[in-house]
DNA sequence: CAAATAGTGTCTCTAAGACAATATCAC
DNA sequence: GTGATATTGTCTTAGAGACACTATTTG
């Protein structure tokens, strides 16, 4: 009769073939733009990263960071890892989006891959702005529904670049969708589908209030707060019941933001749990 | 310059080190009792389906019905068969549970596994009881918190067989909670915990009225429908409001479950999309 | 004071929970 | 009729949305 250690110490993992495993990460901001005339509170605009891959496959394409597994780490380490070194951005809470695993999703073999979205705060953007070795750039990214039922995934980089993708829904089980891709446009691989997977998550999430204090500071206006669910929900609320909605997840700080001409907004901050 | 053509024909997988791929799935079905005194509705059951292993590693443990993935299927093919041969049932839906990808989470060496939960209706499980080459068992599934906050997971088969984990929770963002576990009892690998999230998660889906119907045949009574939500998310509910909520999500049928000593019911089946 | 945003009070409407009442069958 | 469940009606309460009003700052 053979031993536990017997039987480990003639398995060979070898002898089974196995796929690689990568991580793709959708990682949000949201830019508060500051224009318009004199003392108006900035316009925000929600941002994805996107990297624009220098060798085959899909040459000069855009594609979301991320990179392959590695031994000794688990896959959100490997996102974490990978999105520092392709983007010099250290993300803070990741978001579990869907696992790819199509047989011919990577013309380069057998790769599979876990997704992931994650957000970025103002903050920790401009922390990195200064670092030129990164081929990284930030897109505007709308996602709306067509008249005949499909999507329209566009991603937007000033006047330079606009990125077009046509997906359908396929399927919504368990309160997450996924797309099919009609036409990927100038986007790498099956990661139109994956942003579009993304942005749900992250929509769905921000209804729930979950993510959306990982895109402000510590401390925060409430009508900050707010317009960070306006965005990326891609509504309006009337701000009496945004207030009262939150008031249960925000403590007041006795700080002010002052010198915006207009009256000055308490700082709020994130409750801690219970 | 090298054309993509070629940078393909040059470029070789199996230069990189990769992971074992399996998937692991936990598969829940509701079993009503049929006890009690003459003219009672049956009492429900939750219950998950395990497989004792009969090698090693955790040789005699119990644990989730899984394997490795193959190349050209999908991850979620991969758990549809994994299912089918080792317990002879058929899941129909599939509900993303989480990657488990700790570096020393099996002792064969570097395995990592996408945990799926699955419902399996009464029916279809009476399509596969005769099948006695299955080694698959059905349990009772509890799970609950402590005083300490700490939680036991519980898992009965009968009198005979009784599984007792003890888990602690380390996060919960983003509505997916995870787990640690304190002590894996009975349980393999780090099964323990995968059970705990998927029960998370079909208790969250339950509670949108996403996964109940699934627990139940084509056409089903209402009464049916409220204790399967009931059984899952352990709570009790008034008729007169289960029915006013699930009144939208359901069709009448002109049929009448008799026969039962009591007033019949009436069978309704879910609506078809909008 | 004017422009602009911050913050509050409250009315209405809808959905959820509680509970009571009525309906129908097998025996 | 009795025991059991099926099904409906409605009172109360909590929360969401709409809207109007007050407060405070800079120029």
């Amino acid at each position: 009769m053979e031993s536990e250690k017997e039987f480990l110490k003639n398995y060979n993992i070898k002898d089974y073939e196995r796929p690689s495993v990568t991580t793709d990460v959708a990682a949000f901001t949201i830019e508060f733009r500051n224009e318009q005339s004199y003392r108006r509170n900035p316009e925000n605009a929600l941002k994805i990263l996107l990297i624009k891959r220098k060798g085959y496959p899909f040459k000069d394409h855009w594609a979301l960071p991320g990179g392959f597994l590695q031994k000794g780490e688990t896959i959100e380490q490997c996102a974490v890892r990978e999105m520092f070194e392709e983007t010099g951005v250290q993300p803070a809470s990741l978001m579990s989006v869907g696992v790819y695993s199509e047989p011919d999703r990577d013309p380069r073999g057998w790769i599979i891959s876990n997704a992931y979205a994650c957000v970025i705060s103002d903050e920790d953007i401009r922390a990195t702005a200064g670092d030129d070795a990164s081929q990284a750039v930030w897109f505007d990214i709308s996602f709306e529904q067509t008249q005949n039922g499909g999507y329209v995934l566009t991603l937007k980089n000033g006047e330079d670049i606009t990125i077009t993708s046509l997906l359908e829904e396929v399927d919504s089980r368990f309160g997450k969708t996924t797309f099919q891709i009609k036409d990927p446009g100038e986007l790498a691989f099956d990661h139109a589908k994956i942003i579009a997977s993304a942005l749900t998550c992250l929509r769905s999430s921000a209804e729930k209030f979950e993510a959306i204090f990982d895109f402000l500071p510590e401390t925060f206006t409430l009508t900050a707060l707010q317009k960070v669910q306006e965005t990326i929900m891609n509504i309006s609320i009337l701000p009496a019941n945004f207030r009262r909605k939150v008031s249960s997840m925000v403590e007041e700080t006795d700080q002010y933001l002052t010198g915006a001409g207009h009256r000055p907004a308490k700082l709020f901050k994130r409750k801690s749990n219970r």
